[in-house]
DNA sequence: CGACCGTTTGAGGATACTCAAATCGCGTGG
DNA sequence: CCACGCGATTTGAGTATCCTCAAACGGTCG
């Protein structure tokens, strides 16, 4: 497999963080920042198709997305698969080895992806000095129930149509505030993903992004999709979006 | 319709908790005891069937079950429903509305359900006072961020058959740790509930809970299901459990 | 007794699945 | 440069699962 890990001791300093700046984050207070930057340990650069976190692992990180797009998942015994959610840059990774021990599932990446690195261990210093910090990471795990109960409510309720509209709408929002679209709005992801996120067979997943293609809302390329219609799709899900005003991260 | 709420200022006193005794949870520290017995706002009773909480309300309360079962669900417009989850003992409910500013999804009795209830204002000064119960907290919400993940797998990727199986064993353990069955493993749920969970049509449902039946792994009855062999229910599913050791609550 | 809720059953049909095979683009090795 | 293999997408055919519609049954409650 030609995947590969590189960890850099270089860090970007969080003051520097290309993140922060973007309107969809809480700005945060200099002490917090300060805090958080000797927090990071380092980073992790991974190539597209490479696992970051395999499910029954005891990880010693705690990980946030930089860059990149991935996604986390669980599998039977038999190799089925089910996609939890992706990940994207702000979102906070590793948590539940946290609580449970280990890993209780793994998780991917969609295209290269950077990672600033967390020791778990120091996890109890945040809460103790940095209240506001504590209360953050309680946001980020609050904000994951609510998505995950979104999800919930498309794959067992929601017709195929609706959970494929659903989905690339999800994705599209969620690329759209992260200010992830140059002009391109491309999300780097293929039928099969589609279809282990939606609970669907591969080729009943290509007949009803088909649908949506002939509709004129996507277009669909070789390995992802190009959404054209993104409040289109929402309508055709019953989906709010999101709706969320600043978020923090760590 | 028959339902009601009453709010008791009487206060069973934290100290007297039925639940801490259980070996389920964590024990407390006199100190983190009493922060929570001051926390603690009153106790909230309500009836089978009626509504704990309303999606899109602001509620100024978050509660912990004290006792009886309940669920969490979200609708679409044209009145499709999914459960989420089921609500029990110690569970902390209403975070949600915490980040969101509002509920995203309602909260219903399935029996009697008593409550303790907690001012969602003075939630800062427990991140601020008592870190411990702060990272409880974020114990909590990861929890049930991980029993959804489970869910999700559940109905995105398992088989009717394998879904019934998942989820009574899923609620049978659950009851079974909290001490909740008096010799009849009785859970009052639903035919439809279960439907609503599964993302199946009743009639789906009942032909495969009938199956289960035959097999005299559960036996049905009027608004509930007693579970006669557990474990056989979880071979089926492929489940491996919840697993956990100690758990907190607030 | 009658209304109502939850459960059960049958019939017919829609949705989604599996199996199979063809196509296409891309990178690799000859 | 070309053949080849591979992964992703596409299409068709036949089938299984699951759905809707409809009706009946049983228990509870007023």
């Amino acid at each position: 497999m030609a995947t590969s890990k590189r960890i850099h001791s270089f860090k970007t300093p969080c003051e520097l963080c290309p993140l922060r700046p973007l309107p969809h984050f809480r700005e945060f207070s200099r002490d917090e920042l300060e805090f958080v930057s000797r927090f990071k340990r380092g980073e992790l650069a991974v190539d597209a198709g490479s696992t970051i976190l395999v499910e029954g692992a005891h990880s010693a990180h705690l990980f946030t997305v930089l860059s990149g797009w991935g996604f986390r998942y669980k599998m039977l015994e038999d190799g089925r698969r089910q996609i939890l959610n992706y990940i994207m840059p702000g979102d906070l990774i590793g948590l539940q080895g946290t609580i449970a021990g280990e890993m209780q599932h793994s998780i991917e990446a969609l295209s290269p992806v950077s990672l600033c690195v967390f020791e778990r261990d120091r996890l109890m210093t945040l809460y103790n000095k940095h209240p506001s910090l504590a209360f953050d990471i309680t946001w980020i795990a609050a904000r994951e129930e609510r998505i995950l109960d979104e999800h919930l409510l498309s794959v067992g309720r929601r017709t195929a149509l609706e959970r494929a509209a659903y989905l690339l709408a999800f994705l599209f929002e969620r690329g759209r505030k992260l200010d992830l679209f140059n002009g391109r709005k491309f999300i780097p992801i293929t039928q099969q993903h589609i279809a282990d996120t939606l609970g669907l067979s591969i080729v009943h997943t290509n007949k009803t992004l088909r649908k949506l293609g002939e509709r004129g809302l996507i277009r669909w390329q070789e390995r992802g999709c190009e959404v054209q219609n993104g409040e289109e799709l929402m309508a055709i899900a019953g989906w709010e979006g999101l709706g969320e005003g600043k978020r923090p991260f760590i």
